[in-house]
DNA sequence: TGTGACTAGTTTCAATGTGACTATCGAGCC
DNA sequence: GGCTCGATAGTCACATTGAAACTAGTCACA
């Protein structure tokens, strides 16, 4: 069981523990802190917990010690291995370095717009539209906030660049819709259709 | 069993058969013809054999006719019903319209960057960069490629844009850690670290 | 004494990703 | 004839992921 692959929770868990050995509750929060659960999935401690079993399992962490400090529920608290140092270190190049083929909503749902008329699909991406500014500003917001080294904030940065690049393509497709630009009919695309096949 | 949410296959499923009555495997085969093996994952043939189904126990497709055509081994031919009809609009809207969060690897990894030192870093992003000018390239030659109509081209487009983003971003930031523009160490990230705690 | 918020963890169900495995038919090779 | 090869078609098994519900203790506060 060597964990070849590893997934964003994973290498963030492990990433944190090389900082400091922790507690499984206490990593959830310290990643909400710092806000990683932007680019991580450590709302629903099911996926937290089971990800720390697999570490385990594969030796890439041990517990350091269990134990309770009156207040609390019982604590177990995990420390990072030389293995998980040498492992942390291969996937995080790997996650650098190699693109993953990963398959989103939205190009899969853009793939099928055709269905609709020009008129609806205008609609249903102007509300994208709203949302994805919401989520452009408060990325600029934090980016913003200096007092925090640039190399901490690189993934902020990126997810500028590309949820950037889809407002302005979206607004440049609506723009399109709406003035008759970008349209189709149902008998253009039969044809379409049957030179395809 | 609503199927209250629709993934990638499964409205992309819903839509061919739309078009056409089909089985499984011609499925796989028209969907990897009209490129959509790009945006939604139709090389493990497992996945869509679950998939269908799903959207058979869900109503939303049944079963037109089975048989064989002599030199094929059996095949079941599907067909969307009106369920499925009006479940594939709602699915298409929602998809189109709600950006759902998704927690793809590189950001996750990205939040990791000050593990390695600055040179390292830069020689993962440069491997990176490579590729993705690799894939940017190969969306543009299927733009390029006239003849099919723009909307039913609208998701590489998409990816154009975000590929495109992606690419810039990329060089940028080599640029900067390769002109010492962008660096760090580690003794300024453990002051950081302390402060934000 | 009750209520809500925070801490900590488990259980369950559904969906996804990946690889390997079985089996049939036709075509070409020796 | 016997052989392999490739396309066709489908199944099995295993690991991972996502989301929600459920249990339970502690603390603050009214």
């Amino acid at each position: 069981m060597p964990l070849d692959r590893g997934s964003p929770l994973a290498l963030t868990v492990l990433a944190l523990l090389r900082y400091r050995p922790l507690h499984p509750y206490g990593i959830q929060r310290l990643l909400k802190q710092w806000g990683k659960d932007q680019v991580v999935n450590v709302g629903q401690r099911t996926g937290l917990y089971r990800t720390i079993d697999r570490l385990g399992e594969a030796g890439l962490i041990r517990v350091r010690e269990t134990g309770r400090d009156q207040q609390y529920p019982e604590r177990t608290v995990y420390e990072i291995t030389d293995d998980g140092q040498v492992t942390l270190r291969r996937w995080l190049d790997e996650m650098l370095s190699v693109p993953r083929q990963e398959f989103p909503q939205f190009p899969a749902a853009l793939s099928n717009a055709l269905m609709l008329a020009p008129d609806e699909l205008a609609q249903a991406l102007e509300r994208r539209e709203q949302v994805v500014a919401g989520t452009l500003a408060a990325l600029e917001e934090q980016l913003a906030d200096t007092g925090v080294p640039r190399v901490a904030m690189l993934e902020v940065e990126y997810l500028r660049a590309v949820t950037e690049a889809e407002a302005r393509w979206l607004r440049g497709v609506v723009e399109d819709l709406r003035g008759g630009r970008l349209t189709w009919s149902r008998e253009s695309l039969e044809e379409a259709a049957a030179a395809l096949e």
